[in-house]
DNA sequence: ATGGCTGAGCTACTCAGA
């Protein structure tokens, strides 16, 4: 089973790239971060046409994540945390692989730039929030999966030049300590236990011409638990659709389970 | 090089993104 993770920064503004995608890769799940849209005026007739099924939870011009799936989901939940702003930034719901239920949280992390500002209160405190439900969550559902637009440069090694970040939201320690104690509670970041030495990003600025130099940073990651290692047969970052006509400034992250 | 690029929205500019 192949599952994609990709913020498409707008369905609506990127939806020849993302049915080109479909086309060509054929996931079975692909998880979509920043949406930028409602419900109601989600694509899902274009991706029905194509096999799939779209389970939304949308909002008006920010943020939103969906579920495309070739499979049903089930028990789709939109209250993962209690988000004092009503954004819309996490869908979770319930596959099968085998024999094993699998719980996959689709989440959009915020951004938390400026720092000095209540963005990054917000951010830090989604966070601390995101964390304990997991651990509520871990009580009876050993396997889970997360993934998404997580907003956070895990080490030195994901970003083209971390001296400039230690004071961004997306790498300054007191984010990258949430991230570490999350895989504390028994998940893998899947693409860096695989890759040990290997800098790859996912996400490469519009501006100042930041594709063509490299200047990306690695931000979209699976976290898989610790009970469904076995189960994975690869992890790939995709970087062909960053190089399109009218491109996401994310590229997918696709995973597959054996 | 705190510039520059892209999308959404009560179309002209502001906000948000990372």
């Amino acid at each position: 089973m192949k599952i994609s993770s990709w913020n498409v920064n707008s369905v609506r503004a990127r939806i020849n790239n993302v049915i080109d995608y479909i086309k060509i890769e054929k996931p079975d799940i692909l998880l979509l971060q920043e949406i930028k849209t409602e419900q109601i005026n989600f694509p899902s007739d274009e991706f029905k046409k194509l096999g799939y099924m779209s389970y939304v939870f949308g909002q008006k011009s920010y943020n939103g994540v969906a579920f495309l799936s070739k499979i049903k989901i089930d028990n789709i939940k939109l209250d993962f945390i209690n988000d004092d702003l009503k954004q819309s930034r996490i869908i979770s719901g319930d596959i099968k692989l085998n024999k094993k239920k699998i719980k996959i949280i689709n989440i959009y992390v915020p951004n938390g730039n400026p720092i000095t500002t209540d963005k990054y209160t917000y951010k830090i405190n989604w966070l601390k929030k995101f964390l304990k439900s997991i651990k509520k969550k871990l009580v009876d559902e050993k396997n889970i999966v997360i993934a998404g637009d997580f907003n956070i440069i895990p080490e030195e090694i994901d970003v083209y030049d971390h001296t400039k970040y230690m004071n961004d939201a997306l790498f300054k320690i007191e984010i990258r300590k949430i991230f570490r104690e999350l895989l504390n509670y028994g998940f893998k970041d899947i693409y860096r236990l695989i890759n040990k030495t290997k800098q790859e990003y996912t996400f490469w600025d519009y501006m100042a011409g930041s594709w063509q130099k490299n200047y990306g940073m690695r931000i979209d990651h699976f976290l898989v638990s610790d009970n469904l290692l076995e189960n994975i047969k690869s992890i790939v970052i995709n970087k062909k659709p960053r190089s399109k006509i009218k491109p996401s400034d994310h590229t997918p992250i696709e995973i597959e389970f054996i």
